[in-house]
DNA sequence: TGACGCCTACATCAAAAGTTATAGTGGACA
DNA sequence: TGTCCACTATAACTTTTGATGTAGGCGTCA
């Protein structure tokens, strides 16, 4: 049984979204009081997984939207051999399952990296959003349109960055969007909480886990990065951009559902 | 000056939305006057774009949404060096241009393959059209949706098929795409027009352009497809989806905007 | 009609990435 | 406290893919 039990006694339960923990970072825009009330009303459930447990499965529809709250996971897709790719990363704030509502069939699985809390929202309840709160249902839009920005780019690197590009540009990204969020140790060198096994990253960039060793060593013996304890820690970021040709943007506030 | 002159005098000029050519295909969801004529009124302007030519720079921001009405497109990122990524191909009825209006800056560039006709949308009104047509803001959403899941596959494509795999499961995706539309010549094997050149398909798929030499020709020595006189036949659509386990499915009508 | 450019075809060699095998490390757990 | 297991590290070797060079076909256009 993935779900967590006795959910609602752990720290990182999603509360009443008056008092979401998320929302209060000002990472996220502004909803007034008739929205965040409409959310709450949405929000049908909470669901915890562990770590490694299977959110979504591959063959499977979704049969609800899902907001993380917390914890890491990551979309997939497969092939019959145990070919897997990582389609991109989900941290706090973003959609699960859009593409689902759309498609014609099951598309992608999702698997829990970290033990992760979701606020579920049931699929039928979607259209009565562009309903009733056409700015909701733009922020639906514009979750989805950012998701896609970074499929983009984790498809600009398995199809045309070397293997320490990719890698060089998925730290970057990953870094960028934690320290967004607020998770960034600045008594630290502000390092994040990196809970990716190397297996992941292969999974992710297109390489094999073998390649993805020697090219991470290799960004490592050259000072760029160092992933230490479960934190990775961006040495010179300079150096990885030009590399991976990743420029950070500064990020403006994103709509949270 | 990419943009064809004397448009209108084109046969392939998109009309008023009422005539709409694209709209009588069974590809699209049926919608009603209220919401056509709402279309039409959004509709600033009509733009016709040569083979070959730019449609959106890369490092430009997009000043409208576009429909394509005519004519194959697609959307790429590069890298300094010229390495360059095609993200997805697009199709008459998909959109343009959605990504930037929530993203920080450009994000990536539009090239037209064929002539190709666009009917064009001012992106300040984006916003009125999910306040007064909540219905369209939900076929946005849907085409948004729709898009990523094409990304999604060309991801697993790049990440984890080889070079055959990927090829097979391009051609039975665009295969697929353009008899949905209507434009596979029933007479003919069920061929499609095939404007992409080599070239495309190498940077669509992370490959070099003489790789997917090879293995385009090792794919016709098998007798699987054909590739002549611009249209590309399927020959042997059992075992091109064998290979690459890129599967048919029954497409839906999906929305035009 | 001939020059030009784009596209395709193909051979050779080089580099990048994958495969196999082995071992060390450190946490979870009995 | 030792065993197990997931993860990381490394070497040796193979395969896939890329780079370079060369040539032919074919349509465009002056």
């Amino acid at each position: 049984m993935p779900k967590l039990r006795q959910l609602a006694n752990r720290p990182d339960c999603p509360p009443a979204c008056t008092q979401c923990e998320l929302r209060k970072s000002d990472a996220f825009s502004p909803v007034n009081v008739g929205q965040l009330r409409y959310i709450e009303a949405m929000r049908s459930d909470r669901a915890g997984y562990s770590a490694g447990s299977q959110i979504k499965l591959e063959n499977q529809r979704a049969k609800a939207l899902f907001t993380v709250y917390s914890g890491w996971a990551f979309r997939f897709k497969s092939l019959s051999d145990g070919r897997r790719q990582i389609l991109n990363f989900l941290l706090p704030g973003d959609l699960i399952g859009l593409q689902e509502q759309f498609s014609d069939g099951p598309s992608h699985g999702v698997d829990a990296i970290t033990d992760v809390t979701l606020c579920v929202f049931p699929l039928e309840k979607l259209w009565d959003l562009y309903r009733d709160h056409s700015n909701l249902a733009y922020s639906v839009t514009w979750l989805a349109a950012r998701e896609e920005i970074n499929v983009d780019e984790n498809l600009l690197s398995t199809g045309r960055r070397n293997a320490s590009e990719r890698i060089a540009a998925l730290l970057l990204s990953l870094h960028r969007r934690a320290t967004h969020l607020g998770l960034a140790d600045i008594h630290d060198r502000g390092s994040i909480a990196f809970p990716l096994t190397q297996s992941h990253i292969a999974d992710a960039l297109g390489l094999s886990l073998i390649h993805t060793n020697r090219s991470l060593r290799k960004l490592h013996r050259a000072g760029l990065h160092l992933i230490e304890a479960g934190r990775l820690v961006i040495l010179n970021p300079k150096a990885l951009e030009r590399l991976s040709e990743y420029y950070d943007q500064p990020t403006r506030q994103v709509p949270l559902i």
